[in-house]
Parts: structure tokens; C-alpha cells; sequence
DNA sequence: TTGAAAGCGATACCAT
DNA sequence: ATGGTATCGCTTTCAA
């Protein structure tokens, strides 16, 4: 078994209350003398505190929760990725918790967190359904969301303004003189990632004075943000509609189905058709033309989440909400039209 | 203050102990009466029992380690991806440790899941020091390795042959009537992923009779396998060789990277130059034109490791090591030479 | 079937 | 400066 508190008191002929003063450097109530005979002990039995213990007296795990619906996502791997570096830097850690879109594992997830007593939950870009929101409520610590939030329940959240960003790829197309513009969308009733895009992108339109009054907007939804959908909708598309010079994907997934596809149809991405996508994932830069693309800040909203969060369990007030800034980063895969 | 199980006893008239009976279901030891009685107390309270004090009487935690260099690459969450289903299906968490290829912070995070008694530690995709072994072995809990290995220290491993693997692309390219092959590869001083994929390449060379004499195999080292390398690498490859027809790459990304610089040299894949990458991550089916690949079957690999930690940590043996299977995914990288 | 009590490994208050 | 001890929330003998 491991050594305990218990072995390292008897082996350094002081009581545990001593021993725990050191562990804790409590500054005073011990001498130096009796420290280094402490330390001493603890290196020699290879002793390590026992933070389960810890954690009972203190009521306090140093763990939070982090639930993401797909690990494997570029998008979510990136949040991940800022989460952990400030939970790790703060000297908390994370339990991690996939939940593969599913509600079932999703609320079976929060019932283990509330067991195991974190401190805290973030959640992210997925719909927070009642049924989770009131699973984390009864756990009565602090939550944020990130790349999602919640109309219905009050819980923070730190994410780009999906409105607004599309509204700027619109523009940002707009303004290298393109004038029939289509876009590929996320589900139309997707009230986090998809409508709000829709919405910027109709928006843009209507500013610049290119929404004909005689026809709806191009928008071709989907169901989700993937290459696949990006490949079918593109299909869809081209079957469509034939003057199109520019095509606004809510997602680079979804711009590199596209691109592949105009590939296999012999378009030429962008002397024929300019293509800008939503996210600025890795991929984007290693797509045939690098693809012109509005940045979410992932790492960074990682990093600000987890720092919404601790920031809500230190003062115990459940915090403000953050728009992060996006960005448009520009490669290839847009021409400037005369 | 969250009820405990003393709240739950005195809410329902009994003891503790007969509280506790219930919740473990130790079938036997109380009326089904007082089961009912106990139960709707603690629906009433909305009590969940504190893992946290289970782990302390118990000396068991239900959470293991998880350790990689870096989750945002897509290689490592798929890996993650894996272990975390069958870690939750077997009704543990994850305590997921981003390393960032820190050798500080991977000793770091060992200290930690020590003191957090994690029953058990997957360490992943990276080289394992003397320090983190003698950790690791600190701990005392069952480990193992995916998608690396360690001569120097036993400890079991689950990965695809990397030189048997590499043996297999480059014998698909040359079954494909390739003569002139270059190879991008890793860091040849790396034990693990580096050397071994050489090895193949330049076994495969020798056995179909194409490795010549009066020369060295054509292959270009870098320090990594990231697409930077992979376009540096190529860049290389271009300036010093002319009459080469295929290449194989040590990973996917480098495998794009060279794709990507080849268009910008306007070399035609595959019909000018073939390439073969090494991965099938998900960005290979989405390359133009679709990476032909050799497969690891990652997320199988994360399942598999984590299927053996738990198997370790029942019968306390130390297991096996795992090779898992590879395989050539064909799609349209590689042209077929008449 | 049920309860009292010891103990898991720490912390912290109260003495000394 | 140091030690004794109650306590955190639970499991598990041992008695009743």
C-alpha cells in the first residue's frame, strides 16, 4: 500500500498534525529542524498526499467537468485544448466527458460529475436541452457554456457572434465585387450555429442592396456542418443555379466539401467560383487553394471559458457572458472581381 | 450544502448504515419496506452519494490517467476518442492530461494523478523518458502505451508495426509500377515513428529489387510529421530529385503538405507524381485529390488500451502488448504506372 | 432486518 | 513549536 500521513509521522517521530502543517506550508508551527526531518521522511517513503482525502475534509476536488459531444472534432479538440491549459495552469484538472451528441450519455455524464464533486462544469457546442440544464443546476456549482448558448437558461457563455461573423464573410465576399452569392447552411431550426448565420448572411445581403425583391436568398441548408453536407448541398447548388460567383459555407468542413466537389466538376476554385468558409480550423490552411475563411478564436475561447469559470467559483456570482472577436483570414480561395 | 447519506437516514427514520445498504444494492439486508422508504428520501433530497468519500473508504476511484502531447492534432483525439468510450462504458472517467510535449508538465501531471489515485495510466503518442517511467512505476497502477512503445522500459503497448506498415505503402506504390521512390519522413533518431518507418520503406526497396547499389534510398528527413514539415520536406525532395514518380510520406499531413506544395509547383497529383500518406486521418478523404493512405485504426487503438488497462487493473497483471492491424485505403493519390 | 461504531487519510481547532 | 482529536461522508464488521 501507499504510505500515509500516518507512516511519515511515525517515520519522522512527529505527529500527522505536524506533518500536515508541512505538506501545507502553513508558514508557522514547526521548526526548521522538524521540517527538514519531515521532508526527509517523505522522500524516503516515496509519500504523495492523498487528495481524495484531501478533497473530503476540504470539500473541495480541484476537478472540473468537461462535456464536448465529439473529441475527435477539429473545432472541439482546439476548445479543449485552451480549456486544459488554464484549468492545468489554475492547478485544477479536467475530467473529460465525450458525449457523442447522445442525451443519455450526456445526462449520465452530469450525474457522475455531481458525484464526483467538481467544482465546476463547462459545456460545449452542443444545445443545452431543459433536461441538462436542470441536471447542472441541482449540482450547485458554476457552469459556462462555450461555442454555444442557451436562450431559455441563464448560464454564461463565451462564443463568436455567429450573426455578425457571417454577416462579415458576406461582406467580405461583397466587397471583392461579388454580386450572386449563395450560401451553404447548417439546419435552419439550429438556433445556436445555424439560424444566426442564415440571418447574417441575409442581412449582408440586404445591406449591400443585393436582396432582390423578387426572390428569396440563396441559402442551402442542411442538416449538420460536415464535409459531407458541405459535398451535398454544394451538389445541390450547381444543380440550382448556374450564375453564382461566390459561395459563403457555415463551416470550413462544409467549404471543403465544396471545393472537392467543384474539383470533381471541373470548377476552378477561385477563377470560377470564389468559396469562403466559417471557423478557421487547421484544415484551412492545408486546403487546395488555402481557404479564405472567418476565424472563431477557439483556443482562446477555451482559455476564456475556463477562466469564466473559475473566476464563478472563486466569487460564487455566475459571471457575464463573452463575445469573442472573429476575424476574416484571407488566402486563396476568394477572387476579386473587376 | 449538498445532503449526505446522515441527512438521507435521519429524513427516512433509519441508519446510515441501512442507507448504505440500499444504495449498493447488497441485495440483502433490509426489508423492501424500508428499501421504498429510503429511496423516496433520497429522491425527496435529491441526494447523490459522494464519490469522493467512496474513494476514501474504498481505496478506489473509478478514474484513470489519460496523457497526450498535444489533443488538438487529430491523430491524438482519435485516440482519445476511444479510450474515453470504453473508459465510460466501464463506469470510469477520464482525467485528461494535455502534456503539450513538456517534459515539466508531463511530470507534472504524474505527480498529480499520484495524489488524485487514479487506478490506472494510458500514456500516449509520445516518447517515454526514464523519468516518466520511474514515475509511472512510482504509482503503482497498471499503464499503458498507444501509439508508441518503449524498448527500455516493460510496459504493455498497443500500435500498428510501423515498419511493417511503412514496408506495405511502399510496396502498394511499387506494385503500382513505381521505381523511383522518394520517401518524407520523421526524425530518423526517433525510436518510435521516425526509424522504424525508414526501415520499412527501405526494406521494401531492397526485397521487390529497386534499391540501387551505388546509392542511398531517396529519403528526406525533417524533425517532425506535421504538414509544415511535410511541404519543406517536399520542397527538398523537388529540388534534388527530378526523376522520381512517388512518395511516400510518414503521415498524412506531411502527405498534404507535399500535395499542396506540388500544386503551388504545378506538379499534377497523381498524374505527374503519386503520393501515399500514412494515418487515414479524417483530412485524407478530404484532400483534392483523395489521399491514398495507410490506415491506423486509431480510434480501435484508444479502445484497445483502454480495454487492457482495465484489464490490468482486475487481474493486476501486467498485460500484453497489442499490434494492431494496418491497412491500404485506396483512393486517388497514387496513379497506376503502365 | 437493523444499528452502533471503527476506520479510510487527511485538516484544523484546541491544548499544552 | 507540537500533539491530541473531532471531523469530512461513506463502507463494513459486529452485535442485537
Amino acid at each position: 500500500m501507499k504510505p500515509t500521513i500516518k507512516d511519515v509521522a511515525r517515520h519522522a517521530n512527529v505527529s500527522i498534525a505536524t506533518v500536515s502543517r508541512i505538506l501545507n506550508q502553513t508558514s508557522v508551527g514547526y521548526s526548521k529542524k522538524t521540517e527538514k526531518l519531515v521532508m526527509q521522511a517523505i522522500e524516503e517513503l516515496g509519500y504523495r498526499p492523498n487528495a481524495v482525502a484531501r478533497g473530503l475534509i476540504n470539500n473541495k476536488t480541484q476537478t472540473i467537468g468537461v462535456l464536448f459531444p465529439d473529441v475527435s472534432g477539429m473545432l472541439t479538440s482546439e476548445l479543449l485544448y485552451g480549456v486544459e491549459e488554464v484549468t492545468h495552469r489554475l492547478g485544477h484538472s479536467v475530467i473529460f466527458c465525450n458525449t457523442s451528441s447522445s442525451g443519455e450519455k450526456t445526462l449520465d455524464y452530469l450525474q457522475l460529475l455531481s458525484e464526483k464533486r467538481v467544482e465546476g462544469i463547462i459545456f460545449g457546442s452542443s444545445f443545452l436541452t431543459d433536461a441538462y440544464y436542470e441536471a447542472i443546476a441541482a449540482m450547485n456549482v458554476p457552469a459556462v457554456l462555450v461555442s454555444t448558448k442557451s436562450q431559455k437558461h441563464q448560464l454564461p457563455y463565451v462564443k463568436v457572434d455567429d450573426k455578425d461573423a457571417a454577416y462579415a464573410a458576406t461582406a467580405h465576399l461583397i466587397k471583392k465585387g461579388h454580386r450572386r452569392i449563395a450560401m451553404l447552411s447548417g439546419n435552419p431550426a439550429d438556433i445556436v450555429a445555424g439560424k444566426p448565420r442564415i440571418d447574417g448572411f441575409k442581412e449582408a445581403l440586404l445591406d449591400f442592396g443585393l436582396a432582390r425583391i423578387d426572390e428569396e436568398p440563396l441559402v442551402f441548408a442542411g442538416n449538420g456542418f460536415s464535409y459531407e453536407d458541405g459535398r451535398d448541398l454544394f451538389t445541390r447548388l450547381i444543380k440550382a443555379e448556374s450564375d453564382v460567383t461566390a459561395v459563403f459555407a457555415a463551416s470550413d468542413e462544409m467549404a471543403i466539401g465544396a471545393m472537392s466537389t467543384a474539383y470533381q466538376m471541373n470548377i476552378r476554385v477561385p477563377d470560377e467560383l470564389s468559396i469562403i468558409g466559417y471557423d478557421n480550423l487547421k484544415i484551412s490552411e492545408m486546403a487546395i487553394p488555402p481557404l479564405t475563411t472567418v476565424e472563431q478564436p477557439l483556443r482562446a475561447m477555451g482559455r476564456k471559458a475556463a477562466e469564466l469559470l473559475f473566476e464563478g467559483m472563486e466569487t460564487g456570482a455566475t459571471g457575464k457572458s463573452i463575445i469573442m472577436p472573429h476575424r476574416i483570414i484571407e488566402r486563396q480561395s476568394v477572387k476579386q472581381l473587376v
